[in-house]
RNA sequence: GGGGCGUUAGCUCAGUCGGUAGAGCAUCGGACUUUUAAUCCGCUGGUCGACGGUUCGAUUCCGUCACGCCCCA
């Protein structure tokens, strides 16, 4: 391959020259020459160089100090990260390193480094080195490290981007997510967030004596949502399955075993088209708790909602794409048909779940429906068409149609509606959250009716689980459950505008 | 699935009303022992996304395709 003696006597050796090589070019070609020598003279990977500080924590204990103070307390640390600045100036030098706490300036001279000093001349942004010295303050004021020995752990070979203006392009910056990394501190800082919110919501259900529980990610019958699935094969037992929708009936099936508050957080899988908002593996909470209904929920979603304002940010005062939004004020709670009222002007509020009207209405709007689609239905369609995009400011949208909601228990009084919930923020559905139709066989004929839709042709509607059935037959205690959408809400808290920028690794074509 | 926009050097971007392309940064060579996007001097570096068509000639015009982004369904 390139690199070989005669590369790294003579300049030029042209790239791209090399057929196991195609992209590579001559700034890669310099690189690998390079290691090679480093081959030459050693392990050209060592791993024995160890730190003993972090750049962050020098600039929080040593940040404050004088470079009088500095020179009085000699404090030696050793240090390690990649090469992200260099300013060779003759004899004495300037580097920065980043490590994943910040970065570190280090200071570096001929005459103390001798020949150590040249090899540094010779390396480039991108490699990963140690360096050991004392803490000083240059003259500028910045806290540095003035190196007396230095190392050189790994040899990069491409290239990265440009240092001012970074990696603008979106699609290398989701294929080649390292790269996007190294250099985009934005970027780090959404990765951080969204660990931080998992966290803070896994402490907030241990709290509450939640347990937290892993059920299948490969089933059988997929269930628990409206959706189409993935379908995959075991060999072995010879058996069709699908990549889950949901954990839902599963968690629940634990909940009839006794274990009684159960979450889960981990990712689904919707074989459906990738938009801003949607990629086709995404990671949901979902909790269940037994002895509760799904006003319970709403509190806790307030809770926590503001709990992560102030655990991240430390206020309930924050911005999503330019718009200010206030957390501290109690979230709104609207009835289906009132946020379509709100949003329809002129709609006759007693003709809601008249199946002619809401057709007519559907058609004037322009949304398709099927001949299937009964009022709770077309009454979803007509919400999400006109009032969802509309819902910024934190608010629950609750009394379902139980026609939408067939794993929801129907209410009391009124059983055209579930006691279901919906989570809207900024526009976006975040969560839904419902009391668990624990009716075996009420459960059993909204699967019949589903299975009926599905006959139909709906892909999405929802296959029979005659296990699931069982499993109530046993008996499910009264229950609460939600599902949140873990991407979406990192979104609002990372002010992000694509569900792509809080995947680390989204869905894309492959290259070509 | 439909519509719009984009793809030019390693990165960020100009540009060519059709005559095979430039800048900044990076690289490479030189100067420089406290820099802050270091500075100064010099040299490199490109299948202009792919394929086809029109043309004397296509990176540019037309078509198809690929990939991405945005909007709509």
């Amino acid at each position: 391959m390139s690199g070989t003696k005669q590369d790294q006597g003579g300049r030029g050796g042209a790239a791209g020259d090399d057929p196991g090589n195609g992209d590579e070019n001559r700034l890669i070609a310099e690189r690998r020459a390079k290691l090679a020598a480093l081959r030459e003279s050693g392990p050209a990977y060592p791993n024995d160089f160890r730190r003993d500080a972090l750049a962050g924590q020098l600039h929080a204990s040593f940040g404050e100090r004088s470079a009088e103070w500095l020179e009085a307390n000699p404090t030696r640390v050793q240090v390690g990260g990649r090469l992200l600045l260099r300013r060779v100036m003759g004899k004495a030098s300037f580097a920065k390193i980043g490590d994943r706490t910040g970065q570190i300036q280090l200071y570096l001279q001929q005459e103390t480094l001798g020949a150590g000093y040249q090899s540094f001349k010779n390396w480039d942004i991108g490699d990963i080195i140690g360096a050991s010295g004392a803490l000083f303050r240059t003259k500028a004021g910045e806290l540095s490290v003035r190196v007396d020995g230095l190392v050189l752990l790994v040899k990069s070979l491409r290239p990265l981007p440009d240092k001012w203006h970074g990696l603008a392009d979106t699609e290398t910056r989701y294929r080649q997510r390292y790269v996007d990394l190294i250099v985009s501190e934005p970027t780090r800082q959404v990765f951080r967030t969204r660990s931080r919110i998992v966290r803070y919501l896994r402490d907030f259900l241990d709290a509450l004596d939640f347990l937290e529980v892993e059920t299948p990610m490969m089933q059988p019958i997929p269930g628990g949502a409206v959706a189409r699935p993935f379908k995959t094969h075991h060999n072995a037992l010879g058996l069709d399955m699908y990549l889950r929708i949901a954990p839902e009936l599963y968690l629940k099936r634990l909940i009839v075993g006794g274990l009684e508050r159960v979450y889960e957080i981990n990712r689904n899988f919707r074989n459906e088209g990738v938009s801003t908002q949607h990629n086709p593996e995404f990671t949901m909470l979902e909790a269940y708790l037994a002895y509760a209904d799904y006003r319970d929920l709403m509190d806790w979603i307030e809770k926590a909602t503001r709990g992560l304002a102030e655990t991240l940010y430390g206020t309930q005062q924050l911005t999503y794409q330019g718009r200010p939004y206030d957390l501290s004020k109690p979230f709104r709670r609207v009835t289906v048909e009132q946020a379509i009222i709100e949003h329809n002007p002129g709609i006759d509020p007693l003709s809601l779940r008249d199946l002619t009207y809401l057709r007519k209405r559907c058609e004037q709007l322009g949304i398709r429906h099927e001949p299937d689609d009964g009022a709770g239905k077309l009454q979803i369609e007509l919400f999400e068409k006109t009032a969802e995009s509309a819902l910024l400011d934190p608010t629950f949208v609750y009394a379902y149609p139980v026609e939408v909601s067939p794993l929801s228990r129907p209410n009391d009084a009124d059983p055209f509606t579930a006691d279901r919930f919906e989570f809207f923020l900024a526009g976006r559905e975040i969560a839904n959250g419902f009391s668990e139709l624990n009716d075996p066989e009420e459960q059993a004929e909204r699967f019949l009716a589903q299975a009926a839709r599905k006959e139909h042709g709906d892909p999405e509607a929802m296959r029979f689980d005659a296990d699931y059935v069982r499993a109530l037959e046993y008996g499910l205690p009264p229950t609460a459950g939600l599902g949140v959408g873990i991407d979406r809400l990192v979104m609002f808290f990372t002010d992000s505008a694509s569900i792509r920028d809080v995947i680390a690794f989204p869905q894309l074509r492959p290259e070509s």
